[in-house]
DNA sequence: TATTTGTTATATTAGCTATATAACAATTTT
DNA sequence: AAAATTGTTATATAGCTAATATAACAAATA
């Protein structure tokens, strides 16, 4: 799989794995309807313990990324179930709110943080075919 | 001051102090030169241990905010001292990319990720004098 | 039927957050 | 010069989170 932890790092594992799998999703490498591997299976790949995983999984299920079926797999929400809540909205501006702060306080320009924005976007957008 | 604390939040105490202080500098309520309170002072302000506003302290000059003169005081450094150095925009970014892609994988789009960006920008934008 | 699945429970270790006290030495104020 | 204030350092404690380890359960799947 595509997940690569870093023990050493300030952010939690569990957390390391949400990102990593949304970075997929948004990637591409996995879509809407697919299933999540195993939690099981997954800790093994990734060396860390199951609950490790399952915490993650629960944590995308929390941000109507994907949909846990008890006893059975996750799967991948499709952008149409997924219908950006005004609460979700929300929780981007709450997330968003201190990044742009700091950099505003250490100078950055309006220009400079959408050109960091649209980077993240781009970098992570769909690759055309056979690319 | 103007410095609220939620006992309650998820976000540590000392990481609020940080982003309000940070929040009061972009706002131009502290300009560049201002001392902050001691942290005697501020901790009892807010009711919390010294330590705790010492911990934000160092945090904030560990970003290039500010500088601490042991035994006196801090300062707020001028936007000439702190000339967001490459590495600087490398941390804005890496907080940067995990917003942005929980906002994209929820379906949100580059224009309104833009738009909340400058909404935060424009809501803490210098206020006009007398208002 | 046997395996795999998420779930639940218990226990342990480690680290972080926050508080509480206290003392020190340099700076600042009186 | 004396007193007060300052950030620094040290120790200790309590509570919480992160992460791991085992184990068992019941439903779903092969």
């Amino acid at each position: 799989m595509f997940i690569q932890i870093e023990p050493q790092s300030d952010v939690p594992i569990y957390e390391q794995v949400t990102r990593q799998i949304m970075e997929g999703i948004a990637r591409g490498e996995m879509k809407p309807g697919d299933t999540l591997p195993s939690v099981r299976n997954l800790a093994a790949d990734l060396g860390v313990n199951m609950h490790t995983v399952n915490k993650s999984y629960h944590e995308l299920e929390e941000k109507g990324i994907i949909t846990i079926r008890a006893k059975s797999g996750a799967i991948i929400r499709s952008t149409e179930e997924r219908a950006l809540t005004p609460e979700q909205l929300r929780q981007i501006e709450k997330n968003l709110k201190p990044v742009v702060v700091e950099g505003m306080v250490l100078g950055a320009t309006v220009e400079q943080i959408e050109h960091m924005m649209k980077k993240v976007f781009s970098d992570l957008q769909i690759p055309a075919e056979g690319v």
